[in-house]
DNA sequence: CGACTTTCCTACACCGGCGTAACAAAGTCA
DNA sequence: TGACTTTGTTACGCCGGTGTAGGAAAGTCG
């Protein structure tokens, strides 16, 4: 087996590990066992475990990113600010329905994992955050909303909602659809004043 | 030292580790490195790792117990459910501020524990829950709010960004003050429309 | 075919945590 | 003082993960 398809593999036999047994779990042992093959060839692959880490937290940010940018604010949301926010959350939810092996990553966060990545998803937490924060005050200046409102506590705390959101999707994906989350947002938004 | 006394130093050494580096690093070694002491010491006040971490949680949870326990909804708060819920966000973060480490257990959440603590934080949080919804219901009942509310949701959302906040607090308790972020209560809730 | 490269395995030395047995030191009390 | 308990230590064997060296097997190309 090629080198690059090698990784793939390995880097989908992390995820599986991981979701199977937690981030303990995961060795350059365990996965060697994983994809049943010896520990050389996961070396061969990957310089050491840290290195394993990081390819798996580059690929998921991209996918993360790319669900960011499909889920910003569209021409036909310009007059419709709840709608952009309903929708941006959706689109997150879907994705999470779509591929939770890989959102678990990002969304039951990695204890133990080097410094440098838990530093680069705090650092994207924060991209998101910003780009929340602009949402709202672009919403406020526009819907109106809460006088003296504190948008970056507010952008906080619509990100932390979405995450929950995406947490309980994981865990128990009947219980609450993509659907129910989607309403319960656009009902706060509704009920939030205009001015 | 008395077997008690050793419990409780061990235990305060265990947060040390865990605050310092992460939970990974908390071994029976060095736990026993910690507190400048051989293992066998150690194993004479706990079987195990996993007692080590079950006698840490029944701690903090005894002190998250109490927080919880003091930030209900009182009397005085009868009539008026958004004093109640700003109160309690409140005092939940002074309790932070007061004891990051301890909240830092809880907040930052442990992969890696034995999946039996796991799941008993888990259930603390469903118990959380179902606290905050009684006091939605209660409060949609007294108050008015957005016909249709999923109270459910509502109470994981104030749950997720009351946990948000612990968790700004204990990352930068310059920026997030407990005022700032109870003021931000107080404002959204009184942005809530009455029906 | 035969030389060469790629891919993989076996085998090793090493480390660090685990858990226990056996024993030493110090305090307690009849 | 001498027996007993409590508290601690040293020292061992075990396990499982790490990283690497050396060589087998299979595929590639002149």
């Amino acid at each position: 087996m090629a080198v690059e398809d090698r990784r793939e593999q390995l880097l989908d036999a992390a995820l599986d590990v991981i979701a199977r047994d937690g981030w303990q779990a995961l060795t350059m042992e365990a996965l060697a066992r994983e994809v049943d093959v010896t520990r050389p060839v996961v070396y061969s692959a990957f310089r050491d475990l840290s290195a394993v880490l990081a390819s798996l937290f580059r690929r998921q940010e991209e996918r993360a990113r790319s669900v960011v940018e499909s889920s910003l604010p569209t021409m036909e949301d310009l007059d419709d600010p709840d709608a952009a926010l309903v929708r941006a959350v959706g689109r997150f939810v879907e994705a999470v329905a779509d591929d939770p092996r890989g959102w678990r990553l990002v969304l039951l966060p990695p204890d133990g994992t080097p410094a440098a990545i838990r530093h680069i998803v705090e650092q994207n937490r924060q991209q998101y955050a910003d780009r929340i924060t602009e949402l709202v005050s672009w919403g406020l200046e526009r819907r109106g909303g809460p006088s003296g409102l504190d948008v970056e506590l507010a952008a906080r705390s619509i990100l932390a909602i979405i995450e929950e959101a995406g947490r309980l999707l994981l865990v128990d994906p009947d219980r609450y659809s993509p659907q129910r989350l989607e309403d319960f947002v656009r009902t706060i938004m509704g009920a939030l004043t205009r001015e």
